[in-house]
RNA sequence: GCUGGCGUAGCUCAGUUGGUAGAGCAGCUGAUUUGUAAUCAGCAGGUCGGGGGUUCAAGUCCCUCCGCCAGCUCCA
């Protein structure tokens, strides 16, 4: 038979032969390392016999899918030694993700078993690598229905057999490593020895399939590799994002805090925090103005009706700070309490004034269809492009909060286009040329965007007709496509108002964020019976597309930082340039040297202290301040300044007037500023 | 919200089997005036997350609330 190598070329092999035969015929090497094979884009064990025609791909660990069968695999090794160390203990579910693998256990009804906590994880480790070395063999079985219950039945797993019965008969496969038989569907590894290095990183709560009305099982996550350097470079990589991770470097920049009187959740920006996101804010203030952006403001509060015409409420109520309801006082002070009296005690001031029948606002397009809607509008004066950055609430769920990336108040750069349907695309391509305009200058190189589509399996949850929906979906993949952006297609994740495009950026350290969105909305319009009127005087209804290049200013700084490690490019850095005086002497100087880079637009400080100049550079250098100016008797004689950049050292010599041309030629670089 | 872990000075962390809180850095004061990543000395700084309990005695033990962290669930 004739099997086809992704490089295009032939290969003769006997009939029957496997994917190990195959590999072996390329090279001993290969053979080694071969973990699986890719047969017809599909992951198979190598020990399947291959058929004539099949194009096959060998896979290592360095194949992504190569990577997945031994992780997965290693998921079974687990579960393996955690039948020898708790015997009886009950298996849930254990697959290999992205960047490793988990197990979901129960050892509830095992008797006698100590609780697994993290103080556990090294014996399991250690009892993984000893089953590991014994080179046993991943042996695939498929199974009648009937059986695969007795088995699991006799070995009392309950879980195991919940999933067998919504499986096929005829589907069933098992997989036997030593004297462990699972529940699987495969691929896997040939055997158990090139898994070398292991390591349990974390155990958490996790629910039975997902379903919070279901137990918690206990999960436990690991990673393994065929080396132990792999194991460690791994490791180094996990240190060295820690020591990016936002809410260390933004309590060490001093950008943000949080505060427990001011409530969970809600970022607090310090001074310097604060410089940083009015710098972003600007910059895409200044694009939107080009791209023919109408600042609006509205307020933080609306009316419970105004929600109640969108739809936000009570609908979401959950996920909403409670509503100030009229006619409710807040509580009263306790009998014989004279607010006066006490009004300059901390925290024992007269009750605040009642705010009657508003809600925070969730979000600001409810406010934004009152301004499209405060005039009649013609045909002709569409597209209306409406954009205010607007701080929102949203009561997320308590163990849901965690740094930037998920708050309870946040800023969102938002904006709604109201326009014709046939605008629809050439809005979603400015909003998408925006999008990755801002994302180049932040200095994200990949990315790419999940169109996310109805699903079609159940059209009945969507609202408007297939007519739109179809014409809708289409725009977004054009514009899209005509942008040159990279998509994946998504069914089923679109929102029950229509589909929309999500940005996913990569960061420096090659982890995955979502932000910008754009989605397209014919909910609202119908809500609030928004309408304009076309060339032949009849009433129509706008499309109203929304839009956020950064989602929300918190979550794209935190992304930002964990991007930068903190090292800001000087145009976004809060604190751009330094003067450091070695003497007294100098200061006069330079303080001069400070105002001159103020006014040429830089934001400059001086470092007065009395210290050692190699003490304010390692200051500065932990400041990450881009810019240092060291300025002694020479320069001050001379009138020169002596340039250091945060990470290069010494960069020589220039006159003021030199540094500063260069550091604003630099700016303009990097944002574009005309 | 759920499961688990954690909470000591601004930060990073010590603190014996329960015996009444300590270091480094940062801060302040003084001395020092220094050429590309830490000058020296002194001082000050804490209701040990909050509340309750056990005890002669609690940072250490118990209960409860709050917060943070890792996941799960959720994210209009």
């Amino acid at each position: 038979m004739t099997i086809t190598l992704p490089d295009g070329s032939d290969r003769d092999l006997p009939a029957g032969a496997s994917g190990m035969d195959l590999a072996r015929s390329i090279s001993e090497g290969l053979a080694r390392n071969a973990l699986a094979v890719s047969v017809n884009g599909e992951t198979r064990d190598l020990a399947r016999p291959l058929a004539d025609g099949d194009a096959v791909a060998i896979l290592t660990f360095d194949d992504a899918q190569g990577k997945m069968a031994f992780w997965h695999s290693s998921a079974h090794l687990l579960a393996e030694a955690l039948e020898v160390l708790y015997p009886g203990i009950h298996l849930g579910i254990g697959p290999a993700i992205d960047n490793g693998f988990y197990y979901d256990v129960d050892t509830r009804n095992v008797e006698g078993a100590p609780a697994i906590t993290a103080d556990s994880l090294p014996a399991i480790e250690k009892q993984m690598l000893e089953l590991a070395r014994r080179d046993e063999a991943f042996a695939c079985r498929p199974v009648p229905k009937a059986e695969a219950l007795a088995y699991f039945q006799e070995k009392g797993d309950p879980y195991k057999l919940e999933l067998i019965d919504g499986l096929e008969d005829g589907q069933i496969t098992f997989y036997t490593q030593g004297g462990f038989t699972d529940l699987c569907r495969g691929p896997h590894i040939p055997t158990t020895k090139p898994i070398k290095a292991v390591k349990l990183l974390n155990i958490a709560g996790a629910y039975w399939r997902g379903d919070e009305t279901k137990p918690q099982l206990t999960r436990i996550y690991g990673v393994s590799f065929p080396k132990a350097s792999m194991l460690t470079e791994h490791l180094e990589r996990l240190e060295l994002a820690k020591a990016r991770d936002h809410r260390k470097l933004g309590r060490e920049l001093e950008l943000f805090m949080f505060s427990d009187k001011v409530g969970p959740g809600l970022p607090i920006w310090l001074p310097r925090g604060a410089r940083l996101r009015q710098t972003l804010v600007e910059f895409l203030q200044r694009e939107q103005t080009r791209l023919g952006y109408e600042p609006v403001v509205t307020p933080h509060i609306g009316r419970l009706d105004l929600f109640r015409t969108s739809g936000h409420y009570p609908y979401y109520s959950d996920s909403q700070f409670p509503p100030m309801i009229e006619g409710q006082k807040s509580p009263a002070l306790p009998d014989g309490e004279d607010p006066e009296a006490r009004s300059h005690e901390p925290g024992s001031g007269p009750t605040a004034p009642d705010e009657q029948g508003y809600l925070l606002k969730p979000m600001n397009c409810p406010h934004h269809t009152q301004i499209y809607a405060h005039k009649p509008r013609s045909y002709r004066d569409l597209p209306v492009r409406l954009a205010e950055f607007g701080t929102v609430y949203r009561y997320e769920q308590s163990g849901e909060l965690g740094g930037l990336t998920r708050v309870r108040g946040f800023t969102q750069d938002d904006a709604h286009v109201f326009c014709r349907p046939d605008q629809v695309k050439d809005e979603f391509k400015g909003a998408i040329a925006l999008t990755m305009t801002v994302l180049k200058a932040l200095d994200f190189q990949s990315f790419t965007a999940q169109v996310s589509l109805r699903d079609p399996a159940n059209t009945t949850k969507y609202i408007g007709g297939d007519a739109q929906w179809d014409a809708a979906e289409q725009a977004i993949r054009e514009a899209a496509a005509e942008m040159g952006l990279e998509t994946v297609e998504v069914e089923g994740e679109a929102a029950f108002y229509g589909p929309k495009l999500d940005f996913m950026v990569k960061d420096a350290l090659g982890r995955s964020w979502q932000l910008g969105t754009v989605q397209y909305d014919n909910n609202l319009p119908e809500r609030f019976d928004l309408t304009y009127t076309d060339e032949n005087d009849e009433k129509q209804r706008p499309i109203m597309i929304h839009r956020a290049p950064f989602g929300s200013l918190e979550r794209f700084i935190g992304v930002m930082i964990e991007h930068t490690g903190g090292n800001f490019p000087l145009w976004l850095a809060p604190l751009q340039v330094k003067v450091l005086p070695i003497t007294d002497a100098q200061n006069g100087y330079a303080e001069e040297l400070v105002a001159t880079m103020k006014a040429a637009g830089f934001r400059a400080e001086l470092d007065v202290r009395s210290e050692k100049v190699n003490r304010k550079i390692r200051d500065a250098e932990l400041e990450k301040v881009p810019v240092m100016l060291v300025v002694g008797r020479n320069e001050a004689e001379n009138g020169t300044v002596s340039v250091r950049r945060h990470g290069q050292g010494d960069v020589g010599v220039m006159t003021p007037n030199e540094l500063t041309v260069a550091l604003q030629a630099e700016v303009e670089a990097a944002t574009g500023a005309a």
